[in-house]
DNA sequence: TCGGCTATTCAGTGTTGCTAGATACCGGTA
DNA sequence: TACCGGTATCTAGCAACACTGAATAGCCGA
């Protein structure tokens, strides 16, 4: 979609991913291809993949390797407690948000 | 707020200002000030002035040096043609994202 | 054997906001 | 005079993040 989205996708894709793992435990490939489905055209194969790695470091995601028919093995992320917490603050933070730009909209007309 | 507001700050921060200028020309000192106002209370002085300069290089602003009877002159920056059709695609893109993260919410309960 | 789909990883790049400090103009006060 | 606080702008260096492009690997059907 170009590149306002790129940059606006800045914290937020970290906020996307956790609630779609809040939802079903779900692997790299298959969140990709889910976002794509979405919408979200041009998200990059790695950029998943690199966020992935980095929720994991910090603790917020339970890993499984699960072996796959078709394929490498599957690594499945699951949301844990201390990411759930995480998720909580990030939808507090987006409400920030929206809620100051919503106000800037009707302004702005 | 802490490092979740300045992620998703990334590409928005960008648009909040524009969104201010297309209702009134303003000046860095003064954007900073009202932003903090807002509740973006730990928005750095030289964020805004940085942005700025990004936006007047890519010719959405106009700018007017104007004395101060307090200080040093002013730089007032004004929405320009090229930057109202920049701000209106940034709407778009931001109505995008918060479709898609506000069906994500719903999923998540 | 080769191409295509599934699945993950990684080094290098550009953009962005923050940190921290410098510069400058003005008024009031010691 | 000297100093300080409020107004006003600018800059170099840093960290985080998403993208690019490519490599690796397992499986299956032609």
């Amino acid at each position: 979609m170009g590149k306002q989205v790129t940059e606006m996708l800045k914290g937020t894709l970290e906020g996307i991913v956790l609630a779609i793992l809040s939802g079903r435990p779900a692997y790299g490939y298959e969140i990709t291809a889910w976002l794509r489905d979405q919408g979200f055209s041009d998200i990059a194969e790695g950029t998943v993949y690199a966020l992935l790695v980095r929720i994991e470091r910090r603790g917020l995601v339970d890993v499984e390797k699960v072996p796959s028919e078709k394929g490498p093995p599957r690594k499945v992320y699951s949301l844990n407690a201390q990411g759930r917490e995480y998720l909580e603050e990030f939808w507090r933070t987006w409400s920030f948000l929206t809620e100051r730009l919503e106000k800037l909209r009707e302004g702005g007309k």
